[in-house]
DNA sequence: CGGCGCGGCGCC
DNA sequence: AAAGGGCGCCGCGCCG
């Protein structure tokens, strides 16, 4: 079904082998380093699976070169997968082999942050012609594993995707990780359009002038000075969480937190710029004028992705916060002249899998069009759309108190099916299980402190307050597993769509007119810029802003079907054509 | 001095 | 407004 296979690695002489592994004995070029991304692009015209130990070690090297490929295996990603499926579970025990030690090594240095700028940056991960002197105690460069490694780990993890319980399941679910490996590399290489000017001005509208290093902006220091007058307390420093808490009890506001929501029940003259300065130092910290000045090189924001970095197979970022921009610092994403963003983003994506993964088809049919939460109300489950979607969440995530917790029920009563799947994921959690996404992804064990308060509550001589403290732990790693289905079958549900999406904007023509900012392999065609969970941007000339437009939409709705077969379910999006990241309304 | 846990808060 | 899940980053303050 796959066609040809290629295998990468480092041969004994440190030069690098490329091989069919049908065909070890016959390597199809063994290069130099510096002669690698002309070999790959060679080859890449017979579309062959790149095999690589991780996408993170080769692929920034063959981008920067020129190289772009459309397809890989990477086995770091696969053996995360693999080795903890519970579809996999019986392969693993019939299959002699261990996954193998070099593996661990390149996901911890998956994790290692990668300074941003740094003139090797992205040859970082290990050094060319070097592999088998590479010292791991400084973290990098990592040992490579030779070629010989890489073609019997990917042998390993052929045999246990066949021998797994869904194999069309598993290698679609390898196949979308590899594919948002080759994603993740492509958007760093790629960068977000990022206007500096704009930027600052945001900054200065905010927080004022820049001020001399070290010292706080002006908007923020004429706040703290409301807010010691306001408390009587010349000399608290509201950064301290600690001397914070202790001014605003002597003043007679009675919290037990400093967070911004705990602080809103109060009134008193001390909140309103309390809160005001809050927001700005929270600008200020996370995306102020040093953030600028760290990350924004040549006119592009580039983080460091992080594939499959959570335990859901969500991503994760490594520096930068680039999963956490504040709407208020996205009106400085722009797109270069002559070029535009296209913006979409699935709506209200963990319902709509919830409701296909336990094919209910009444939440289906609520799902139905745009808003799953009018169509609920309209369902006559609910009186507010707003009941609507705290109830959903609720269910979701487990809520037991509150407005949601009390809702729920009824939810339970209309979506029989939905309810039914989630509670069946928590119960399963609650008792140490496992629970397994839609194309076979599995959670992880619960952590120590589980089986410690487990145990200790089934001793003979245990208190109340054990058993209390036991079935607390239990409960949240069952909450933990609720959401474990629905977050990382919706995680696989965005690989799905944006690797379809990927493929389709590869055939897009060089457009003639403009050429962007994004480097050699992006300067003429549509290209990702962006993932953030369950939303893309696309930098794409303008002239095929229409023809992306429909790309995008095709590629949810392909994803749909390989995920949920025959199933009605809607993935609608929500998508704009901007200049602007800020002007996309979602 | 660096490492680390925590509170707080940004995003989904 | 949070709540209930997943994250990363910041500053603070404690520790060795």
């Amino acid at each position: 079904m796959d066609g040809v296979h290629i295998a990468i690695g480092p041969g004994d002489d440190g030069r690098i082998v490329l091989v069919d592994p049908a065909d070890p004995a016959a390597p199809l070029a063994v290069v130099d380093p510096e002669g690698l991304a002309g070999a790959v692009a060679e080859l890449e015209p017979r579309s062959p699976r790149w095999v690589w130990s991780s996408t993170r070690s080769w692929y920034p090297r063959l981008l920067d070169a020129g190289a772009r490929v459309e397809r890989c295996d990477d086995l770091a990603l696969g053996a995360a997968i693999l080795d903890h499926s519970a579809d996999t579970a019986a392969a693993r025990a019939a299959d002699g082999d261990e996954s193998p030690a070099w593996l661990e090594r390149l996901r911890q240095a998956a994790l290692d942050p990668v300074a941003p700028g740094a003139a090797s940056e992205t040859a970082a991960l290990f050094e060319l012609g070097d592999f088998s002197h590479a010292d791991e105690s400084a973290g990098h460069p990592v040992a490579e594993p030779g070629i010989g490694e890489v073609l019997a780990e990917h042998a390993r993890q052929q045999r246990l995707a066949a021998a797994s319980a869904r194999p069309r399941a598993m290698r679609l679910l390898l196949a979308a990780e590899s594919a948002g490996a080759l994603i993740g590399a492509e958007l760093h290489a790629a960068g977000l359009p990022w206007s500096r000017a704009v930027h600052e001005r945001v900054l200065e509208e905010e927080l004022g002038a820049r001020p001399r290093a070290g010292a706080k902006p002006a908007r923020m220091e004429s706040l703290a000075a409301e807010v010691r007058l306001a408390l009587d307390a010349a000399t608290v420093n509201l950064d301290s969480q600690v001397d914070l808490l202790r001014a605003l009890r002597l003043a007679g506001i009675q919290v037990d937190s400093t967070s911004r929501w705990e602080l809103r029940e109060h009134d008193h003259p001390a909140i309103e710029p309390l809160v005001a300065y809050k927001k700005l130092a929270r600008l200020a910290s996370a995306n102020g004028w040093s953030w600028l000045d760290e990350w924004i090189v040549d006119g592009r924001f580039r983080p460091d992705y992080v594939p499959g970095g959570t335990a859901t197979g969500r991503w994760a970022t490594s520096g930068g916060g680039a999963l956490q921009l504040p709407k208020l610092v996205r009106r400085a994403v722009v797109a270069d002249e002559g070029w535009t963003l296209v913006v979409a983003d699935a709506a209200q994506l963990e319902p709509r899998v919830l409701a296909a993964l336990a094919h209910d088809e009444r939440m289906a049919e609520a799902a139905r069009g745009r808003d799953i939460y009018r169509g609920i109300v309209d369902a006559g489950v609910v009186e507010t759309r707003d009941q609507a979607k705290v109830a959903l969440l609720g269910a979701m995530y487990g809520a037991t108190t509150g407005d949601s917790g009390r809702l729920v029920p009824r939810l339970a009563r209309a979506y029989p099916k939905a309810m039914a799947l989630v509670d069946r994921a928590a119960a399963q959690g609650e008792r140490g299980g496992v629970v397994t996404t839609n194309l076979g992804r599995s959670s992880p064990m619960p952590p120590e402190t589980w089986r410690l308060a487990q145990q200790r509550a089934s001793q003979p001589d245990a208190s109340a307050i054990d058993e209390r403290r036991a079935r607390s732990v239990a409960r949240d790693w069952g909450r933990f597993t609720r959401n474990f289905v629905v977050q990382g079958s919706a995680a696989e549900w965005a690989l799905c769509w944006m690797a379809g999406l990927r493929t389709r904007l590869a055939r897009f023509e060089p457009a003639g007119r403009a050429a962007s900012r994004s480097g050699p392999v992006f300067e003429a065609v549509p290209h990702l810029v962006y993932f953030l969970h369950d939303e893309i941007i696309v930098h794409t000339p303008a002239e095929h802003a229409d023809a992306v437009g429909a790309a995008v939409e095709q590629s949810a709705a392909e994803a749909g079907r390989m995920l949920f077969g025959d199933f009605a379910i809607d993935f609608p999006l929500d998508l704009s054509v901007v200049d602007s990241y800020a002007l996309a309304d979602a």
